[in-house]
DNA sequence: TTTCTTTTCGGCACTCAGTGCCACTAGTCT
DNA sequence: AGACTAGTGGCACTGAGTGCCGAAAAGAAA
């Protein structure tokens, strides 16, 4: 913690070239103009100016491209989650962390809404986007494991984990069909879905087992 | 259907060399033996006795083969569907199929549960799976759209298809950590969370609004 | 300044998945 | 036999991703 707090540690070596922001931004320009698959890593180095070498130590994949700093989001969504008083239910907190997950300043939503179109709708990049929800799914079951008091491979914390992913990705879904939409009003219903639960027989208020 | 019925079918052209069955078969041996970024298409393809590029005919990926012949369950599972009765409520129905969907004749169990390890742990399936449990989503989406009478691609129907999805899922990551488990029982209890919904404050049982 | 050390950069060569092309094989039908 | 049809697989190519290693650019020490 002593050298966390320095403005501007003189760093050894080399300075990079470039940040991963720059090159995602890159990249997704030349997605969005000629499609994922048409666009060549050696495309999006050069259009970087950078070496494909380079490209691949800052990105492990092309599929990661689009994503940025995905781990940056997480983190505070993490401390979001952390700083929720407890007092707070654990569905209203995972609502909340939601909307605020999905919250982006008003000049960057055309260009997060070309980015999730990429993300829900090519499939090579589908499939990859797997591997990120499960760390988000993560964050969501470890959050609710903690509150629930199990372990956060048990059973109730990672259908929550699915739940909410699955909630919050059917309202992407739904933002992404119809331009004048609102995210967070999708994300507030489908997570109201949730609420309530499927039962065609309304069920009785679960009290806890006293003693067990 | 005046050709469905015929019993050998007296094709033209030559005969295939293989099925699908087999390769996938042979491929998951080696993936288990060696793991799956160990084992090349090549392998397979020797260890099928066939050609690589004939290989690719039968599945479209690597990453396809542990998968068998999936789009028979998914048409096995449509139909059961179908075939519910209007009187059965749409969360029982798939409640139903989902636990229908993952029935397996004893002396497949193992070998499913191996599949299913690699699927649930190997990042490169982990990624492509996403793929195919869209589809699986699609089915169970359709279906819920069918009943409600709204369009497959609305919210509700697409949630649907994720939760339930994300409910089974849970249930398999339960399974494979606990050999002694049973996987229909924990896909009966990962649906009963579905149902009771997650809220904190019990809801007021949802009337539904007469005339609409 | 020179030299040392650390870090980033990027070329080169390689592996492997996936594809287009095309000739070959093994069947059925006249 | 000859025509037709469908499966096979070799060959060559593209493109993603990796290991290796020397070059470049910075600060630190001499």
């Amino acid at each position: 913690m002593s050298d966390s707090d320095r403005p501007t540690p003189p760093r050894m070596g080399r300075q990079p070239l470039t940040t991963r922001a720059d090159i995602s931004h890159v990249a997704l320009q030349l997605f969005l103009e000629h499609g994922f698959e048409q666009t060549t890593v050696d495309d999006v180095a050069r259009a970087a100016g950078i070496g494909r070498r380079t490209l691949f130590r800052y990105f492990p994949s092309k599929s990661d491209l689009p994503w940025g700093d995905f781990e940056a989001k997480l983190s505070r969504m993490r401390a979001f989650l952390v700083d929720t008083d407890v007092s707070v239910p654990v569905v209203d907190a995972l609502a909340r962390a939601v909307v605020e997950f999905n919250q982006f300043p008003l000049e960057e939503v055309p260009y997060h809404r070309e980015r999730m179109n990429l993300l829900l709708n090519v499939p090579a990049l589908v499939a990859h986007s797997s591997l990120r929800y499960a760390e988000w799914r993560r964050v969501v079951s470890d959050f609710a494991a903690g509150r629930l008091g199990v372990s956060a491979d048990a059973l109730e914390p990672t259908t929550i984990g699915w739940v909410f992913l699955g909630a919050s990705l059917a309202a992407y879904e739904q933002w992404l069909k119809d331009d004048d939409s609102d995210l967070i009003e999708l994300l507030e219903s489908a997570v109201l879905l949730l609420r309530v639960g499927f039962s065609p027989i309304p069920v009785a208020p679960v009290r806890p087992a006293v003693g067990a």
